[in-house]
DNA sequence: ATTGTATATTCCTTGTAAGGCATATAACAA
DNA sequence: TTGTTATATGCCTTACAAGGAATATACAAT
């Protein structure tokens, strides 16, 4: 069943939080790697096995690589609000969206380059 | 999270269909055993593994084990919700409902016996 | 006491998912 | 051209879930 691959591709906590973020917003590896402080090849395959559930479609500019939901998973609308719930109750899942925030915050204000955060930290 | 867990257990064909059918009544192990045609061994673990979980409950009654879906589970509005969409949508779950109610015509018409088809199929 | 029914548990095997690590590719920058 | 940034892929290991098979337990019926 289609459905149930859907289930289990989001029963993980990477692929959960990836899934959580862009219900906000379609957003490329580097962000997500600042947002979640996950390595890039988690991201890159965790995105990778969303996308072959049909759970994230992709785009290419330049060089960064856009992820946002399909369309064919949001049609489960209470699948989607069943996360949106769960983004309010989850600890984790509310830090990351605390730092999805800092992010749009720092985008707004400057040019942004991808990773504006790394270099601060140096 | 338990959240996670949640979705992890029921993303699974078998157990999916025991929580669907949980979802009209609460039923035993036989009854299961029947309406999926699945043999009891699975059936047990699987309960098991739901039980775990925290999904559903159980209670004895003489050699019965009757099972039902957990209060905490049932909170989950937007899930139960879906998953009741799934029954309409997936083919198994649809096949297995019908297997229900044929079941439950049976058991209102006469005493109940836990093997009454396997019997007939004699 | 013995048989039958209902359910649970244990052991075993197989499949698969997830992340670590190294490396590949692709685009752009200098 | 060479270096750097952004992303993807391949190989390996570990962990764990799922079902088969056999067996155990628990209670009921006779």
């Amino acid at each position: 069943m289609k459905s149930i691959q859907f289930l289990k591709t989001i029963s993980n906590e990477t692929k959960l939080r990836l899934v959580s973020l862009l219900l906000e917003n379609e957003l490329c590896v580097c962000e997500l790697e600042e947002i979640l402080l996950l390595k890039q090849v988690n991201i890159s395959k965790n995105l990778n096995s969303l996308k072959e559930a049909s759970i994230v479609g992709s785009r290419k500019e330049k060089q960064r690589a856009f992820y946002f939901l399909s369309e064919e998973f949001m049609k489960n609308n209470f699948l989607v609000e069943h996360i949106r719930e769960l983004k309010l109750k989850e600890e984790t899942l509310r830090k990351d969206y605390e730092q999805f925030l800092k992010h749009e915050a720092v985008k707004d204000q400057s040019v942004y380059v991808c990773n504006i955060f790394r270099k601060e930290a140096n």
